[in-house]
DNA sequence: TTTAAACTATAAAGCTACTATAAGGTCAAT
DNA sequence: ATTGACCTTATAGTAGCTTTATAGTTTAAA
């Protein structure tokens, strides 16, 4: 398999894939005498996997970290769950930053009809004098 | 006022002041016969502003946008108004995204107690096989 | 008075995870 | 022979800074 193959199987672009190889997640393949790339279906299983990951929201560090789990397969999957762990606790905090961050905007849009001069203007009032409405 | 002074103020770094200077976000300041930046308290109101715009979430664009509605007063002020509304639904978006992916994180978990080796962990097979509870 | 600490300056690289662009080689079909 | 689709590498751009390198200036202590 090439890599327009491989990246049209697995939906990614063909840049993607070398910048994956480059950054050491997916193994460098074998090539033909032109130089193309040739991928096996184990590449096509690992770059599944990454991108399984990505949509997760995991860094390339954490992907990085996983597989060298996977290379090592009768430790304990503790680290495995405590990673996972960690980043559920991440999107939480985000979750809970982005809530805060909302409440804010919200009560500062509501501090402007739209029937001023920018001079008068609510939104951009609030700004300037720091009235943010801080918890 | 000496570019330290002013970060102290503030709150940000030297470094960060000269980047704002340097992406016309805050306007060139005198300078001493040394070369060293001379600030006046204008500079200060400025750059708090684009420090609480930031805290907001908005892009560098965006404060380029709000400035350039400040330096122009008599404008109605619909063009904030619905700058704020666009970043209130963009910071919605997210929060509904992150949302979905912390409930696919925590199904996930949840097909892994602690006690497997990597190769039997749950977490690890359902990243794997794709079994991520996709809506 | 010398010297060291603390401050300032510029320029350039590093960070994340790609995406895009440039300049070129390969291959199948026309 | 040439077009078009594919492949190669290398390099730059994206956001918003942070870090590093190198060097000049001021200030306070020894």
């Amino acid at each position: 398999m090439r890599i327009g193959q491989l990246a049209q199987l697995v939906g990614v672009e063909t840049q993607t894939i070398r910048f994956y190889e480059q950054q050491g997640l997916l193994p460098p393949p074998d090539r033909q005498d032109n130089g193309y790339r040739v991928y096996t279906e184990k590449h096509g299983e690992g770059l599944a996997f990454i991108r399984r990951c990505r949509i997760l929201g995991l860094s390339l560090a954490e992907i990085h970290e996983l597989q060298s789990y996977q290379d090592d397969p009768h430790q304990p999957c503790t680290a495995v769950n405590a990673l996972l762990d960690d980043h559920i606790s991440h999107v939480r905090s985000q979750i809970t930053a982005l809530q805060a961050l909302e409440k804010q905007l919200v009560s500062l849009r509501a501090s402007c009809n739209d029937d001023r001069e920018v001079e008068a203007c609510g939104v951009l009032a609030g700004i300037s004098e720091g009235k943010m409405h801080q918890q």
